[in-house]
DNA sequence: GCGACAG
DNA sequence: ATCTTGTCGC
C-alpha cells in the first residue's frame, strides 16, 4: 500500500499542532463512493515496549474480507521512536510505525479502522484523520475513552447511540457495542466518511465484544508481537 | 492556578 | 499505552 507524506513527523509539539490545523481542512465528511461496496476492511493498532534506553513501537494492520470478516492479510512493523505521548498529538507518535506496517500490505482496503479518535479531537484532526489523509482511504476513528468530547450515556442496548459533542459541534457517536461495559465505544470520522456512516459501519463490524473485529484482531496481533519481542529481549540485546 | 488528558 | 495483585464470574 502506497502512503504519501506531505509533512514531516519529526517536529516540535508547536509545529505538530500547526500541521494538524492545516491538514484538518483536507478532511472530508462526505461518504466516499467505495463505501457503497466494501470488500476489504483493515484494523490498525499499536503497542509499546519501553526500556531505560529506548521505546520501541509496534504496529499491526489486519485486513479482513467483508462481510465475512475473515483475515486476508496481516502487515506489521516495529520501530524505535522518540516522540512522546502528548494528548492531542498521538498521530505524530504512532504514524511512523503505522506507515511502515501499511507499506508491507499488498491489498488496498476500502476502509481503515484506527484505534483512537478522528474528528473528536481538539483541532478536529485525530490519528484517524491523519491516517486517512496520508492514505487516501476512508477511515474511522474508534476509541475506548471520550478524550475531549462530551456525551449522554447511550442506552445499554447494543446498537444504542448518542451524539458526541465538543461544545455545540457534533464530532462523532457514542456507540453501545457491548452491554457489559460502562463506557460505550467512541466513533468518529477519520476521512472520507460521515459521522452516521462511521457509526453504522463500526456497529456492523462488531458482531461480538467491544471493538470492531478488524480493530480487535489488530490489537490481538500487536499484543502478541510485543509479548514475543519481550520474551526474546535477551537475544535482541546482543544484536 | 488546578485538573483532565485518545494511546 | 504499560505495570501489576487480587478478585469475580462463566
Amino acid at each position: 500500500m502506497n502512503v504519501t507524506l506531505a509533512h514531516p513527523l519529526d517536529v516540535t509539539t508547536a509545529e505538530a499542532r500547526a500541521i494538524q490545523t492545516e491538514l484538518a481542512d483536507r478532511v472530508s465528511l462526505e461518504d466516499d463512493p467505495r463505501l457503497r461496496d466494501i470488500h476489504l476492511v483493515a484494523g490498525i493498532d499499536n503497542a509499546y515496549a519501553r526500556t531505560a534506553a529506548r521505546t520501541t513501537a509496534f504496529s499491526a494492520v489486519v485486513v479482513m474480507s467483508w462481510p465475512e470478516l475473515k483475515v486476508v492479510e496481516v502487515g506489521q512493523a516495529q520501530r524505535e521512536i522518540t516522540f512522546p505521548y502528548v494528548p492531542g498529538l498521538l498521530s505524530f507518535r504512532e504514524l511512523p510505525v503505522i506507515i511502515e506496517a501499511l507499506s508491507g500490505v499488498e491489498s488496498t482496503p476500502d476502509l481503515l479502522i484506527c484505534d483512537g479518535h478522528g474528528l473528536a479531537h481538539p483541532r478536529r484532526f485525530g490519528l484517524a484523520c491523519h491516517v486517512g489523509v496520508v492514505t487516501g482511504i476512508p477511515t474511522i476513528g474508534s476509541a475506548k475513552k471520550p478524550f475531549v468530547a462530551s456525551y449522554d450515556p447511550p442506552d445499554m442496548t447494543p446498537g444504542a447511540r448518542s451524539v458526541l459533542h465538543i461544545g455545540p459541534e457534533p464530532v462523532g457517536i457514542a456507540l453501545r457495542t457491548y452491554s457489559r461495559r460502562r463506557l460505550p465505544l467512541f466513533v468518529s470520522p477519520g476521512d472520507r466518511i460521515s459521522i452516521d456512516t462511521a457509526a453504522d459501519l463500526a456497529f456492523a463490524m462488531t458482531p461480538k465484544g467491544l471493538l470492531p473485529a478488524p480493530q480487535q484482531a489488530a490489537h490481538n496481533t500487536v499484543t502478541s508481537i510485543r509479548r514475543n519481542y519481550i520474551e526474546h529481549a535477551a537475544e535482541n540485546e546482543n544484536l
